[in-house]
Order: C-alpha cells, then sequence, then structure tokens
RNA sequence: GUAUCUUUAGUUCAGUUGGUUAGAACGUCGGAUUGUGGUUCCGAAGGUCGUGAGUUCGAAUCUCACAAGGUACCCCA
C-alpha cells in the first residue's frame, strides 16, 4: 500500500464512528446538563501563543506548519542556510529555533487549554464570568506513537474560568463520576494539590526546584521509591532532603490518614496549610455529594506546569492504561495573554483513550451497530415508487428507514440489511400494495407479520 | 533522541537444513435458493513474499542497507 495514514494517526470506520459518537455524545450530554457552553477553536494557532505553554519538551513535540506563499529575500536567505551550518555547533537549539522561525510562524494546537485562554482573553467583554465552556476537537502531538498514544487524537475539555470557588472542583469530580458511570467503566479519582508539592520544595528550602521535584515525584509508582530518590540527587537535592521527604511519598492508608501525616510535616508551612485546607475542603464536599471513589494520591504531579492548585487523574480499574481525564487549577494561565488574576479550573477527558478501555472491556451498549431502522426491500419501479411514500411518512415520525436502490436479488437485499444491521426489513410487493398492507420482518428474530400501512409508524416507535 | 520487535492474499497468520507451481482461516464474489439475510454445502477470484542490493545452480527463507509500522524508554496525558 503506497497511500496510507500517517503514522500516529487513524481513519475511522462508521462503526467506529457510532462507538466514538457514542462517547462524544455521552460526555456532551453531562457537561450541558451542568450549565456548559460549547465553543471550537482553530486546528492552528501561532506560535507565539503555542510556544513556551507546555515547557520544553512541549515546544519539541508541536506540529510547526510551514508558511505558505512566502519567500525569503536574499539576505535573509543567507541567514537562514547559516543558521544550518550552525546546527553543528554548540548552540543547536537555538538556531534551530531561529530557523524555524524564520519559516514558520503556526503550530497545530498541543491541548484545548492554551487556546481556549487565549479565546477568553480575546473574548473577555463578551463573556459573562464566571464562563463555563466546553470544548471537543483534536489535538495533535509530534510523539512517537505507543499504546493509548495517538498523533490525532480527541479531548473533551470543560473548563470554569473567572470562579475561585471550590465548588467548581466538586462539579468537575461530579461530572467525571456521571460521565464514567453512564458508560458502565469502574474507576479511580487521584486527586492532589500543587500547594502541598509547593510545600515539600519549601520544606527544603529549594522553592526554585518544584518542577524538577514534580517530575520525580510522578514516577513514584512506575519506577519505585530508590529510584525516585536517585534521580532527585542527580538534579541537586541532597541526601537529607531526600530522607525528610522519602517518608511523604511512602504514606499508605485512608485520605484521613494521609492527611493527619501532612498535618504534622507541612502543616505550618503557608502554602501547605492552604493546599491542606483545599483538599479538605473538596473531599468533605465530595463525599457530601456521594463522591467516594476519590483517592488522595501525594505522588499526583502532572506534567503542565501551568497546575497552581487542585490536580486530577482518573484512572481505569485493572487496566493497563495511563490516565483517561486529567485537570486541574490554573490560576494565571490567561496572565500570560495579558489578562492576569483570572482563576480557572478544568478537565479533559481522552477520548481516544477510553475507546480503547470500552473496547477492551466490551462496554459499548449492544445495539451501536444499528445506524438506520428499516431497510424496504426494493421489487421495482412501481413498488419502490410507493415505498418512497411510505418513507417519507416514516421519517417524519422519526424513524429512520432507507429503500435499496435497485431492485436487486432479494438474497442480495436480505443480506446488506442483514450485514448494515438493519433491525427490521419491510417488504412491498405488488400483493401488498393491493391490501393496502406491508411484510414487516424483524431481522434478530427473523419473524415476520403482514401490517396494515396507518399501523407501521406506530408498531415502529 | 535511545532500545527492541515486526513486515507473505482485503484481514489475521503458517511456510521444514535454502529446492519444482508460496498455503490456511476469515472476508469478497458466484452457485445450491428468481419473495427472504444471519447457519450449511460447492466453486472462483485474489500475492512485484515491504524496497534495493549481495551470497548461491537456485532466496519468502541467509547477509547488508533503506523504508514503513508496532512496543518500551525519555517525555507526556
Amino acid at each position: 500500500m503506497e497511500y496510507k495514514a500517517i503514522k500516529g494517526t487513524r481513519d475511522f470506520s462508521p462503526l467506529q464512528m457510532q462507538k466514538r459518537n457514542y462517547i462524544f455524545d455521552t460526555i456532551t450530554k453531562v457537561y450541558r446538563s451542568h450549565g456548559f457552553l460549547q465553543i471550537e477553536t482553530p486546528a492552528m494557532e501561532s506560535l507565539n501563543t503555542l510556544m513556551g505553554k507546555y515547557g520544553e519538551e512541549g515546544d519539541k513535540l508541536l506540529f510547526k506548519i510551514l508558511d505558505s506563499g512566502m519567500f525569503l529575500k536574499p539576505e535573509e536567505m543567507q541567514e537562514f542556510s547559516s543558521l544550518f551550518s550552525d546546527i553543528n555547533d554548540n548552540n543547536q537549539t537555538i538556531s534551530i529555533n531561529k530557523a524555524t522561525k524564520m519559516i514558520s510562524e503556526k503550530g497545530l494546537r498541543y491541548d484545548l487549554t492554551v487556546p481556549f485562554a487565549r479565546f477568553v482573553v480575546n473574548h473577555r467583554n463578551d463573556i459573562v464570568f464566571p464562563f463555563k465552556r466546553f470544548q471537543i476537537q483534536p489535538v495533535w502531538r509530534a510523539d512517537r506513537p505507543q499504546k493509548g498514544r495517538y498523533r490525532e487524537f480527541y479531548q473533551c475539555d470543560a473548563d470554569i474560568i473567572g470562579s475561585n470557588s471550590l465548588m467548581n472542583e466538586v462539579e468537575l469530580l461530579q461530572i467525571i463520576n456521571e460521565v464514567f458511570s453512564a458508560f458502565g467503566l469502574p474507576i479511580v479519582i487521584k486527586l492532589n494539590n500543587r500547594k502541598i508539592l509547593s510545600a515539600f520544595a519549601e520544606l527544603l528550602g529549594k522553592a526554585d526546584k518544584i518542577t524538577d521535584l514534580t517530575v520525580a515525584i510522578d514516577k513514584l509508582d512506575k519506577i519505585g521509591l530508590d529510584n525516585v530518590i536517585n534521580e532527585l540527587q542527580e538534579k541537586g537535592f541532597c541526601k537529607e532532603d531526600c530522607e525528610k521527604i522519602s517518608p511523604l511519598l511512602n504514606v499508605k492508608g485512608s485520605n484521613e490518614e494521609k492527611l493527619l501525616l501532612l498535618e504534622n510535616i507541612i502543616g505550618n508551612i503557608e502554602i501547605g496549610r492552604q493546599g491542606l485546607e483545599e483538599i479538605k475542603y473538596v473531599l468533605t464536599k465530595s463525599n457530601n455529594a456521594d463522591i467516594n471513589n476519590i483517592e488522595l494520591d501525594i505522588t499526583l504531579a502532572r506534567g503542565l506546569n501551568y497546575y497552581t492548585g487542585a490536580i486530577v487523574e482518573v484512572k481505569a480499574l485493572d487496566m493497563q492504561m495511563g490516565s483517561i481525564t486529567g485537570g486541574g487549577r490554573y490560576d494565571n494561565l490567561t496572565g500570560i495573554f495579558g489578562m492576569p488574576d483570572v482563576s480557572g479550573v478544568g478537565i479533559s477527558f481522552g477520548a481516544d483513550r477510553i475507546y480503547d478501555c470500552l473496547e477492551e472491556k466490551g462496554l459499548f451498549p449492544k445495539d451501536i451497530e444499528v445506524a438506520t431502522k428499516v431497510l424496504f426491500i426494493n421489487f421495482g419501479e412501481k413498488e419502490s415508487d410507493f415505498c418512497l411514500h411510505l418513507a417519507t411518512t416514516l421519517r417524519k415520525k422519526g424513524i429512520s428507514c432507507e429503500i435499496y436502490p435497485e431492485s436487486a436479488k432479494l438474497k442480495k437485499q436480505m443480506k446488506y440489511a442483514n450485514d448494515r444491521h438493519f433491525p427490521y426489513c419491510i417488504l412491498v410487493g405488488e400483493e401488498e400494495i393491493k391490501n393496502s398492507a406491508c411484510v414487516l420482518k424483524n431481522m434478530l428474530t427473523g419473524e415476520q407479520e403482514t401490517i396494515a400501512f396507518d399501523s407501521l409508524s406506530e408498531k415502529l416507535q
């Protein structure tokens, strides 16, 4: 095959689309029921908007778009090529960045949150705050694909911006549970707070190294405590530091027990105290709202460094799958676009990973492959003309139907009905027209009965 | 950027120390059955063995290079 979808991207068949739409529709329905309003933003954004928001690694993973219809002037051309000769020297990254800037000013969006922040800043005068928006669109990352990881995938975001209230966190947790219970997928919600992680850094007197600290801690369940400590030491944390925090990382038990321990260690650091209060509030309110699958996980860090408060991740139980939903609070994301002091909190469902989970567990609804309810068998011109009217009547009643376009052999038409998973076939031949009736065949049971035209739509409701 | 595996029919795969005409299952198409599909039976079509070079009398099989795809790191959600 010479022509195929490029690495990390996929075509979606009709059946796959029905399954995907089931996911999107379920999430959309829950979002709407909580008063979120839908927006969309363009697939591409200015590199100014995208660069520097996701850390150094994120910049590398941005898909950049080559400028079209633009030509470099001769002197620029010279500079451009000289940048490539520099690439062999030490300042590689700088040269590549410069060269990129000369020929590319746009990129594909990397997530939905940063474009949303730009959206909020651009439309601040038209937006009613607190603004609850949802957005379901693809994002692109130039990552090496592997299991549960694609170069083009959909995120389903919901954010509340312009409100500091922790009620928003609770609402998002509710949404998570509503969505996954609709899917029938058992999950655990992992909750943490960036302020607690900041307190760790402060406890060690190394507030500036918070990123190194969180990146290392995040790996705990993957590489184990010893390796985390090794990594920390490589990043410049000393042995005493590690000894101070290792009991924190090792903590097991109920949320209450963890909180108690945290209280003792970081309770007298201002930012730690704040973090603990926030977590307690969210846990208590969630409990009142019958959310009881939250696990306080102080090793949860999350890579994106714009988070400042609550951070949350969802894992499917008993599955080898990365997190299927993530989110958190960011106090100043719009600040980078010139609109400071607006706090937001949001979550994002990873539709493609959820798809993989539902597929693996066989949780898609049984009738998902039913696209159209009725097929009219075509017996010839006179008969199909007649079916045209019947079909219009059924569609007006909200019953989807189609007429087989040719008067092919019955076997062929029935096979089509079967392959396309029509639940019903209607046969209208000469005899039936004469009697103002038709044969309705149930394709699941194989049973068929003769029904008057008048009572057809009622029967199919 | 690092490591590792894979590539044979539309799909999933088999293919012996290198030996004649490269096989199976499923799918597709036709027939058994011209007003009845999903079961069954019969038949057919479908392959530059990823690409290129090398070794050999002879390569799907051995060697090398390249390409594409997967998986695990790094990283990320």
